[in-house]
RNA sequence: GGAGAGGUGCCGGAGUGGACAAUCGGAGCAGACUGUAAAUCUGCCGCCUGAAGGCUACGAAGGUUCGAAUCCUUCCCUCUCCA
C-alpha cells in the first residue's frame, strides 16, 4: 500500500467530490494499510457510459492506484425493477438476455477507465437468485414506509400524486443488501444515490458488519447546460464517441461548464484550472481556447494524443474556417436524370424529407461550390465534382455517371 | 368494490364542434452575429407538390354532423383517492 501524502489526500477527497460519509472514518481506513473494498454498482438497463459516469469511474481508478480494490456489481436484479433516482417515471423491466448483453457492453467501456486487474465483478443474481419470499420479508421488515418516504424523490412524487411502484421501494433494499454480501468498505455513487447508499450502511450494521463509508460525487451537467447528463436526454458525450465527435460535442458546451468539466473529467492540475478560471473572469483569455484544451484532454484520454490533434485540426478547419472536410460521401448522379436536388439530398440521407430540403433552400442553407442555392434545381445541371453543402456540416460530392 | 383524472406531434404540455397540421416551452435544424458547434437574436420545425392544392395525424374502432382532436357509443391502456 502506498503511503498517502497530504496532496494525495486532497486530490482524492476534495476534487470532484460532493460529500463523504463519514470522512474521518474513511481517512482512518485509508491510512490503515488494508486494501479497501470499493463498491460500485451499475444498472444494465442502459449500455452507454458517458462523461457523467466518468466522474465516478475516475475516482475509482484513483483509489485503485493506491492499491484498493473495486467490486463492480452488475445490477441484473435491480435493473428489472427500474431505479427511479432522479427521474419521476419508472423504467421498463428488461429481459435476462437484454441485461446480459447490456452488461457486457457496459463493462467493455467501464474498463477503459477502471483497472480491470484490480476489479472483481459480481452479479446480483449470484445471491438474489436464491432469495425466497422469506428472505424478502426479512429484508423488508427492517424498514418502514415513512423511512422510505423521506427519500426526496419518493416524497416529491407522493406529494404530487405521482405513482410509486412497490418494486421501486425494493430497489434501495436490494442495492443495500449488495453491500452486505460483498462486505463493502466504501460505496461510490452520484449525489442522487445518498438514500440507497445509506440503506446499505444500515443493513450492514444490522448484521454486525462495519457500515460502509459513502462517497458521493456531483452529477455532471449535460451539453445542454441545464439538465444532468443522461443518454435519454441526448445531452451526453459518450466515452466511445469517435474523436471528432467527442471534440465537437465538447466544444458545444456552455462557457460556464468549462471549469467544472476540467475539474471533474481531467487531470489538469488545480492551480492551472484556477488560473484559467481567473483569466476567463477577467476577460483576458478566450473561453474558446480553454475549451479547446478541455476537448483535447478528453480525446487524448479516451483515444490518444494523435487523434486529439487531428480532431482539433478538423474542428479548426471545418468549423472555424468553414473549410470542406477531406472525406465527403459521393452522390452518384445517373446520366440524363431529371431528379431534383431536393429529392437527391433526401435520398442520400442529408435531409429527412423533400419538404425539409426545400425549407433549407429557402433558408439559404444549401450551397453548391460555395454559392447558396436560391431554388430547387435539377441535379443533372450540377457539374461533376461539385460540392453540395447542406446546413453547417453535411456535405456531398457530385459524381456523374457516364 | 366505489369515486375521480387522463391518453395530443421527438419530449413536456395547451386546445374541448368550424378560424387546427393543431397555442406555448424544450429539443432539433437554419440564418445573422460572434470568441466556438458557447451566448444572443430571427426564422423553420408531419408528408407529397413548383404552386393553388392534396394526404396522413390528436389511444383504437365505429357513429352523429355540411364539418370532429373537440359530441356520442364500444373497446384498450395509464394514474390517483376511498374501501
Amino acid at each position: 500500500m502506498k503511503k498517502l501524502s497530504d496532496s494525495d489526500l486532497k486530490k482524492l477527497l476534495r476534487r470532484g467530490v460532493s460529500q463523504i460519509i463519514n470522512e474521518d472514518e474513511l481517512v482512518r481506513m485509508l491510512n490503515s494499510g488494508r486494501p479497501l473494498r470499493l463498491k460500485q454498482g451499475f444498472d444494465p438497463s442502459f449500455t452507454d457510459i458517458h462523461m457523467g459516469h466518468v466522474v465516478g469511474l475516475r475516482k475509482l481508478r484513483q483509489f485503485q492506484e493506491l492499491g484498493h480494490k473495486v467490486i463492480l456489481i452488475v445490477g441484473d436484479w435491480t435493473a428489472r425493477i427500474g431505479d427511479p433516482s432522479g427521474r419521476s417515471a419508472t423504467r421498463p423491466m428488461l429481459t435476462a438476455e437484454q441485461v446480459k448483453f447490456n452488461a457486457q457492453t457496459y463493462m467493455d467501456q467501464f474498463f477503459r477507465i477502471v483497472d480491470k486487474e484490480k476489479t472483481e465483478v459480481r452479479w446480483q443474481s449470484g445471491w438474489f437468485e436464491k432469495f425466497g419470499l422469506e428472505d424478502v420479508i426479512r429484508l423488508t421488515s427492517k424498514f418502514t414506509v415513512a423511512q422510505f418516504l423521506a427519500r426526496e424523490d419518493f416524497a416529491k412524487r407522493y406529494a404530487a400524486g405521482h405513482p410509486i411502484a412497490i418494486t421501486e421501494l425494493l430497489y434501495p433494499l436490494l442495492q443495500g443488501y449488495d453491500s452486505v454480501v460483498i462486505e463493502a468498505d466504501v460505496e461510490f455513487g452520484g449525489t442522487d444515490q445518498v438514500f440507497n447508499c445509506m440503506v446499505g450502511r444500515e443493513l450492514q450494521e444490522m448484521v454486525g458488519q462495519k457500515p460502509q463509508q459513502v462517497f458521493l460525487m456531483p452529477l455532471l451537467v449535460g451539453t445542454d447546460g441545464v439538465q444532468k447528463m443522461s443518454k435519454s436526454l441526448g445531452n451526453y458525450i459518450g466515452v466511445t464517441d469517435p474523436p471528432q465527435e467527442m471534440y465537437g460535442k465538447t466544444m458545444s458546451i456552455n462557457d460556464e461548464m468549462i471549469i467544472p468539466y476540467l475539474e471533474l473529467l481531467t487531470d489538469v492540475p488545480d492551480e492551472e484550472i484556477e488560473h484559467y478560471s481567473a483569466r476567463m473572469a477577467e476577460g483576458k483569455i478566450n473561453p474558446m481556447d480553454v475549451k479547446k484544451r478541455l476537448a483535447r484532454e478528453l480525446v487524448t484520454d479516451f483515444w490518444n494524443r494523435k487523434s486529439a490533434e487531428e480532431a482539433a485540426e478538423h474542428f479548426a478547419r471545418t468549423v472555424q474556417d468553414k473549410e470542406v472536410p477531406e472525406d465527403i460521401p459521393e452522390l452518384r448522379v445517373a446520366a440524363g436524370t431529371n431528379a431534383m436536388l431536393s429529392s437527391e439530398i433526401t435520398r442520400a440521407g442529408l435531409t429527412k424529407s423533400r419538404a425539409e430540403a426545400r425549407r433549407l433552400i429557402d433558408q439559404n442553407a444549401i450551397e453548391i461550390n460555395g454559392k447558396a442555392v436560391k431554388e430547387d434545381l435539377e441535379i443533372g445541371k450540377v457539374d461533376d465534382g461539385s460540392i453540395i453543402k447542406v446546413g453547417k456540416r453535411r456535405y456531398l460530392k457530385v459524381v456523374r455517371e457516364k
